[in-house]
DNA sequence: TCATCGCAATTTTTT
DNA sequence: ATTGCGATGA
């Protein structure tokens, strides 16, 4: 692309600025241009849900460059890099139709965007020196993390207590609440962990030698990359340095930022100026990570004078029926700060409430209607099914493997997480930081004759030594792995070494791995192994080891595995998705499963009415998905697990909660059966379902 | 003393 | 599918 630079017209025939309504706008042109190329004051925007909210923010960043700021000195933080990567493209399309376009450097010019965690660790990164941070850092997901914890919990002989000891995932919890809402642990277990409560001498004590364990190890945890970037910031030179990188800071889904978030945002620009967030508390989804909507009510009371408010109540997304349920529901919360949306977009058809008989039903109703759908010319890619668990969706998933129906499912667990994946990025994390005990403690133990026992041993050689790697490679090994032994130091010291190169390194780990694989899971391997080869698709799209390591644990492929492969890009897929999954995005046809009590709300979120809110706004967010049409789905029986494949053990569920009496006129209610001539409903539905369960499990032998 | 195996119990949402 | 526990065997 051509640039010319040198005109420089004092008007810019800013035409994209006519496709916005006068709020849009207004946030849009917020403190550009004035006079002096002086950089406005903070600004909220309070964006409700399908309000053009992303498009308003990226025509802000364009605007903003257009008019001379520097997409270098622009710092954009969104949820989640997909969502970065989105906003990168807008910003490049809308500076693309200006004549006088700025856009031909922009492709990596507009370098700093990405979360709060990913910018954190490139900070950190570069400040290493500054802070006494060894730049080498290895980064520990939530399970590496929670390993940790639990290794920290044996030594203090915390395994063993006569009642029992809050579990490694639980310890985490309360450590991570604790630093993320900077709230003293007294007051995190009182509110969120009473059952702990108890323990807190001991937690602290575990929680001290935690983060000593992290220092010795030369990790960092996600929390950490928050952390020691606000501590950074406490030294008010660093600070002037970090936060004079940028002049212009903005913030999107602010409602899900914790006040550790807060903090940061603050020491970057203490008078607010350049600063802009966006976010909706209606759609505040993520409190259980300690993100609080005060963020969003106190930020223009943050700066004197205050933040500018801007509100978008004018939703384009969905129609007037569908807005009308979800006001309906987010109405009944027990407190709301912003107003209700509305819209222009008239349409005849209700959303549909549907009973179904159980799951199976369920399954089966969304895979016709899916498919109906298609035959009238939607594209499977315009219709989501949207769930509050990841499970929820099994016998969604059998149904549409039987129907050939294909899909993609985001939310729940990642291919990352299964055991064979961690094993390969374990070796590769020991290779690149050999203090990292969580990594070589899961790698040795791979060796038979290995187990946590002379896995410490070796690694508490190597702690004891200056130079770790030197200590294993001149450790004998211990005596019942004298076969593997040689094999193993001969991997780590290949990749040491760097021998193969990137991704030639993954190969050579997955060469060492297949013989143990083919050991631990002899019934699965090759669909493992298939796992593995899709791994090294993956590194290869990333420069270094390094990178490799750093962004697949803050951002990992957001797609679940399972299906053969990720789908082509031009192929057809209908989405399956969590609800928090489903953040930011739209669809045409929107299903939610599971619209009962026990599911929205989760049984598990009924504790305390704060947490009984966020489920209201959970299926809210859910509900403003929708753009044509919407269907909530409501099985009246769930069979119950931990029985025979043809037990009928089973519960009764009800609709949820969120939708009493008084708001069934805004649905269209109905009910569903099988339907199709000459099947018989029933107890036969459930033995179909075992039938094609199997049929799944046969196709991989 | 340590590794390994079998059995039972449990599983929200995510950077 | 994974985690934690106790029993067993080297």
């Amino acid at each position: 692309m051509i640039l010319d630079a040198d005109r420089d017209e004092p008007e810019v025939s800013a035409v994209y600025l006519d496709k916005l309504n006068d709020r849009q706008r207004a946030a849009v042109e917020h403190g550009v241009g004035i006079p002096g190329g002086a950089v406005g004051g903070p600004l909220l925007i309070i964006a409700g849900a399908g309000s053009g909210k992303t498009n308003t923010l990226a025509h802000r960043v364009a605007h903003l460059i257009v008019n001379g700021a520097d997409p270098r000195r622009i710092l954009l933080m969104t949820f989640s890099r997909r969502a970065a990567a989105e906003m990168g493209r807008r910003v490049e399309r809308i500076c693309a139709g200006v004549p006088d376009g700025k856009a031909g450097a922009l492709a990596d010019a507009l370098a700093w965007s990405g979360t709060f965690h990913g910018i954190g660790a490139r900070l950190l990164r570069e400040h290493a020196a500054d802070i006494g941070l060894d730049p080498q850092f290895t980064i520990h997901d939530r399970e590496d993390s929670a390993d940790l914890v639990n290794l920290v919990r044996h030594q203090l002989g915390f395994s063993k207590t006569e009642s029992r000891f809050p579990a490694k995932a639980t310890c985490l919890a309360i450590y991570s609440r604790a630093v993320n809402a900077q709230t003293p642990l007294a007051d995190v277990l009182r509110a969120n962990f009473p059952w702990a409560a108890a323990w807190e001498p001991q937690l602290r004590d575990l929680f001290a030698g935690y983060v000593e364990a992290k220092q010795a190890q030369n990790v960092l945890d996600y929390d950490d990359l928050l952390l020691y970037w606000a501590q950074t910031m406490s030294e008010p030179a660093l600070a002037a340095a970090i936060g004079g990188r940028w002049d212009h800071v903005l913030v999107d889904e602010f409602q899900d930022t914790n006040r550790l978030q807060a903090a940061i945002l603050t020491a970057l620009k203490p008078a607010g100026s350049g600063l802009t967030v966006v976010g909706d508390d209606a759609q505040s989804i993520y409190s259980f990570r300690a993100a609080t909507v005060r963020n969003i009510l106190d930020f223009p009371k943050t700066f004197s004078p205050p933040a500018d408010v801007v509100t978008l109540d004018r939703n384009y997304r969905s129609t007037q029926p569908i807005l009308a349920a979800a006001n309906g529901v987010i109405d009944l919360a027990r407190e709301r700060f912003t107003k209700n949306l509305w819209t222009d977009r008239e349409a005849a058809e209700r959303p549909r409430l549907v009973t179904v008989r159980d799951e199976g039903d369920q399954a089966r109703y969304v895979a016709t209607e899916v498919l109906e759908n298609r035959e009238a010319g939607m594209r499977l890619k315009d219709q989501a099914v949207l769930f509050r668990a990841s499970q929820h969706s099994g016998p969604l998933e059998v149904e549409l493997v039987r129907r050939n129906i294909p899909f993609v499912k985001f939310g729940g667990l990642k291919f990352l997480d299964s055991a064979h994946v961690k094993d390969v990025l374990a070796a590769l994390r020991f290779a690149e930081n050999p203090r990292d005990r969580v990594a070589g403690f899961r790698v040795m133990q791979l060796l038979p004759g290995v187990g946590p026992a002379s896995a410490q041993a070796v690694l508490d050689a190597m702690a004891g030594s200056s130079d770790p790697f030197a200590a294993l490679t001149g450790h004998s090994g211990p005596p019942r792995a004298a076969a593997d032994w040689p094999g193993f130091v001969a991997l780590l010291s290949g990749l040491r070494a760097r021998s193969a190169g990137w991704p030639g390194e993954i190969g050579q780990v997955r060469s060492w791995y297949e013989p143990y694989l083919e050991r631990i899971h002899d019934e699965d391997a090759v669909m493992r192994k298939a796992d593995l080869l899709q791994l090294e698709d993956i590194a290869a799209g990333y420069p270094s080891r390094e990178r490799f390591l750093t962004e697949l644990t803050l951002d990992p492929p957001d797609a679940t595995s399972g299906q053969a492969g990720p789908p082509l890009r031009d192929e057809d897929y209908l989405i399956l998705s969590t609800i928090h999954s489903a953040k930011g995005q739209e669809w045409r046809s929107v299903f939610v499963l599971n619209a009962v009590d026990g599911c929205i709300p989760s049984d598990l979120g009924v504790g305390t009415s704060e947490e009984v809110e966020e489920e209201r706004r959970l299926l809210y967010v859910a509900m403003t998905r929708a753009r044509d049409r919407l269907a909530l789905v409501v099985p009246q029986r769930f069979f119950t697990h931990g029985q025979s494949a043809t037990g009928d053990r089973h519960v009764y569920a009800s609709r949820t909660r969120f939708i009493p009496p008084p708001l069934l006129s805004l649905f269209e209610c109905r009910a569903w059966t099988v339907a199709a001539p000459g099947q018989v409903p029933g107890p036969r539905a459930q033995q179909v379902r075992i039938d094609v369960a199997a049929r799944m499990r046969d196709m991989w032998r």
